[in-house]
DNA sequence: GCGGAATAGTTGCGCCTTCAACTACGCTAC
DNA sequence: GTAGCGTAGTTGAAGGCGCAACTATTCCGC
């Protein structure tokens, strides 16, 4: 730890980086390829299985998990780590569906409401043990019950830092 | 582990879905959401501060990494986990910058190589710093050596399940 | 060598996402 | 009540990416 000291500078852009030793790296790269592989392996065997990505995916579960089944623009937007924008376009497409429709928000007249239909509901229905069986054959099934463990305790402790307000969505 | 038991059926069309029980899909939903959370972030700050996106990047990494500081595309698009096609049009964006030059490979007249030009070294040398802070910052400076070693151990087992020919490339 | 299959890479189209500008409504103070 | 500001959500343009179709070259059997 005392092989190079940089002065301690509290401007980032004047200190040296404080770049990755090669465990660090390793570990760094290992991360990055495993869940870019993960991600992009679980949304194209959504996508080509059912017809749905995986961002509207989380879309139609966010929906489905209210009690009407209906969700203000911006509380569904959080809770799909989604910008109000991608939201708005991503609803669109699902009302063309005929998953999703808009309505008005009685308390509120600059907002809307974003109502899972019965047609949106059934297509979450089929799609989801597809999804839930890649999750097991890719994650679950590859890993044991402490790496697990580990995962959580990982993705809760970045998840506190990113995005506390998150952490209380986990259930 | 006996309460549920759904017949053992070869097909998982067939069978009853393997639902994920709290804990998984509270552990599943963590690494999902700190997953997406940190790796557009990481982006974020990158694009913001240097106009390179983290493809974009990571493009130029593999390239310097090499001996020549050239590559084959079809081993580049491997290297950086992207299809041919977006890595043609990627390195088609690089070369409007002047960061990357095509150049006919000699051993393959189908081939091409993908050389990094001295400007995009320089590029790369001035976005470097930015990365390497953000990924100290939201990552590592959050993390124990033990979540450290755990992030690297996940990383390596999902790794050889899903890509075992980029396990070897981890150094 | 030559015809057919396989491989390397590119291209155009369409969908998705971002960004900035925009509309529409609500809130507060005066 | 109305001016001004903040919030909710939408829109259109521009760029990234996947897919399928395409060209060009090499490989292989004969």
């Amino acid at each position: 730890m005392t092989a190079y000291v940089s002065p301690a500078s509290p401007d980032p852009d004047l200190a040296e980086p404080r770049w990755l030793d090669a465990d660090e790296q390793r570990a760094w790269r290992a991360w990055v390829y495993s869940a870019q592989l993960l991600t992009d392996r679980l949304d194209r065997e959504l996508t080509h299985a059912t017809g749905i990505s995986h961002a509207y995916y989380e879309i139609l579960v966010a929906l489905s998990e209210e009690p009407e089944r209906q969700m203000r623009m911006s509380e569904l937007a959080d809770r799909c780590l989604s910008s109000r924008s991608r939201l708005s376009h991503a609803v669109s497409r699902l009302e063309e569906r005929g998953w999703v429709r808009r309505q008005v928000c009685p308390e509120d007249g600059r907002g809307q409401l974003a109502v899972l239909t019965d047609e949106g509901f059934a297509a979450l229905e089929a799609a989801a043990p597809v999804h839930v069986e890649s999750v097991r054959t890719h994650l679950f099934d590859q890993l044991t019950p402490e790496q697990v463990e580990a995962m959580r305790d990982f993705g809760e402790t970045l998840l506190q830092h990113l995005d506390p307000s998150q952490v209380r969505g986990l259930d």
